[in-house]
DNA sequence: CTGAAAGCGCTAACAA
DNA sequence: TTGTTAGCGCTTTCAG
């Protein structure tokens, strides 16, 4: 910065001034010292700067992964409204118990940036405590922790609407699969169950816990066991509501695979609306985590410029429900028959 | 810093040290001051220690999104790495045009991390240039330029594996899809093409021009059409080789429609392995982005480390042919009349 | 093995 | 509107 100021023939101050946009400069020497910063491709270091002003100009991110969809479309729509900002963003993966453990005790982030969002951790309280006391505004993301910034979708809605969605179809015996997470992890199982269970008390279907089961992503066999115990029911669903796209997919493999008609025979319901559930043309719940990121990103940004005010604000998104080809009328029973006559 | 030295008793020059675990500090006095660091809770700055240091501890990433199954699983096995040796993750995110001529005129990364991962970006000699002379080592991720760093798949080798897979079930009339990419992004098309056309030429497989298509991921109109092309054709192929494994799901489930049985009448190969591949039994030529994401990392962390050295290295990583259930023999003859007569 | 002192490159009063 | 000066919190000589 020495240098641009001599080439420039004023002081550092100036430059300074100058490349921060200040508007106390006038034209002409704002002329020279820019054109002097440019003759020796001059940056100004984020480093020096931050340590006079306090502020970093880095938004750091919390995330259990990187290779999941949802990280993915969020932090792509959450990057560019941080860039627009002029602030830098980065990103913590933790993706076991080690590197969590980790994070919270030595807390890398304190001091390094000005904000933080974490995402999709079933955090105890004691990390919620250590996250208060980093001294910088921590944005709770696709979760709700009370009294502070929490952004998320409304998942009690969601899987309500997606109920109602089947009931509307007829449907009366509509299995509900839980994702087992890996542990930490937040899948808002709990509020996706409870909409479930609403909507089928408000339509007067009994609850029958025998059709709701558990499965983790991924878990092949684990599916197709759950699948078998829900088919051997003495009353078997004739739809199946996932609280995950993935699974949903799972599923419909499976049954095909059983030769059992989808949406004929049974009809698959999944949440998300992530690719796969278009190249599976599977109707889905969806949620919309780019919006969630931009969300995010914008109340970070708002808590950075004024911290005081807000504080433990919750936004929360809506989801939509997204007909496609894996819902359909319950078939009558004439149908029934006939569907068992020409398989 | 001085607040612990205080508490300990000691100077900062000795928190300094200890923080650091220079072991030119007693035993006794190292466990004094990492007690009263941990009672104080404190955290050296980054910035000011890079201020002096001259390093930052950062490593940056160029990406054209996040959002996709490459970048998620390249950083998902990069950010670990990163972390271990003590670096923080910086993501720099380019969707577009203007994002991109924005970077290269200002170049934030500058003076901001030591090392720089550019992924997947087809660069003008310009923007290669700027980087040059950004002042810290620059690592191409999947893709190569010469006399810098790089780090990508062997596609010539993987498209001709695929190719030959093919051959060797008997197919001759063997289809390639291209992908148009966003401008700018690369695929390593013209490298897979190369593969494709050595294996055919090394099999006496003469070229045809007409069996080589281009589409982009997400058109199915577009992919419809081409397809079309090739199904209207003389001799139509009886083996679909997509240079990218979405573009083969999308491949196969207009085929399908059109009610062409895959494997029975048209095999189809895809390339990249990522989950959905699986999701959709699709034979492909595997590439590993974690193991890609790792490399570089190492190759940056060995440049920070002794810069100098290792200039220009190439990485170069190897695939492999994945079969699941869309490639399958060239039917025979009468199995051809079979399926004609049994649709 | 430890401490004192001199900056690293910038910003923010304060003066001019 | 511009320049001078005093740090920001650390690391790094250089003495001891």
């Amino acid at each position: 910065m020495a240098d641009v100021a001599e080439r420039a023939g004023v002081s550092v101050s100036t430059v300074s001034r100058t490349l921060r946009g200040l508007s106390t400069v006038s034209p002409e020497v704002r002329a020279r010292v820019e054109e002097a910063a440019r003759e020796l491709n001059f940056a100004v270091s984020r480093q020096a700067a931050s340590l006079v002003t306090g502020r970093t100009g880095n938004v750091a991110v919390l995330v259990p992964a990187l290779d999941a969809w949802f990280m993915g479309s969020a932090l792509s729509s959450l990057a560019p409204l941080l860039r627009a900002a002029g602030m830098e963003l980065n990103v913590y993966v933790i993706p076991d118990l080690a590197e969590r453990t980790s994070f919270f005790e030595r807390l890398p982030a304190r001091r390094n940036a000005d904000a933080l969002l974490v995402f999709s951790f079933d955090l105890t309280d004691e990390e919620t405590t250590r996250l208060d006391n980093l001294g910088m505004p921590v944005i709770y993301v696709s979760q709700h922790v009370d009294g502070r910034p929490s952004v998320y979708v409304d998942d009690v809605a969601g899987a309500h609407f997606g109920t109602r969605h089947l009931l509307n179809l007829g449907h009366r015996r509509i299995a509900f699969v839980q994702t087992i997470g890996a542990s930490g992890f937040s899948f808002s199982s709990n509020e996706r169950l409870l909409g479930y269970q609403q909507a089928l008390t408000e339509a007067n279907v009994p609850l029958d816990s025998d059709l709701v089961v558990a499965t983790q992503v991924g878990d092949k066999r684990g599916t197709a066991e759950v699948l078998g115990k829900l088919l051997s029911l003495r009353e078997p669903p004739t739809a199946i509501f996932a609280e995950q796209d993935e699974v949903a997919v799972a599923v419909i493999r499976t049954l095909r695979k059983t030769h059992i008609a989808v949406p004929e025979r049974i009809s698959v319901l999944g949440f998300d609306d992530q690719p796969l559930a278009d190249w599976f043309d599977l109707s889905t719940v969806a949620q919309s985590p780019s919006d969630i990121g931009r969300q995010a990103g914008e109340l970070a940004l708002k808590l950075i410029a004024d911290s005081g005010t807000d504080h433990g604000r919750h936004i929360v998104l809506p989801t939509i429900v997204i007909p496609r080809a894996t819902t359909a009328p319950l078939p009558s029973p004439q149908d029934e028959q006939e569907v068992r006559d020409h398989p």
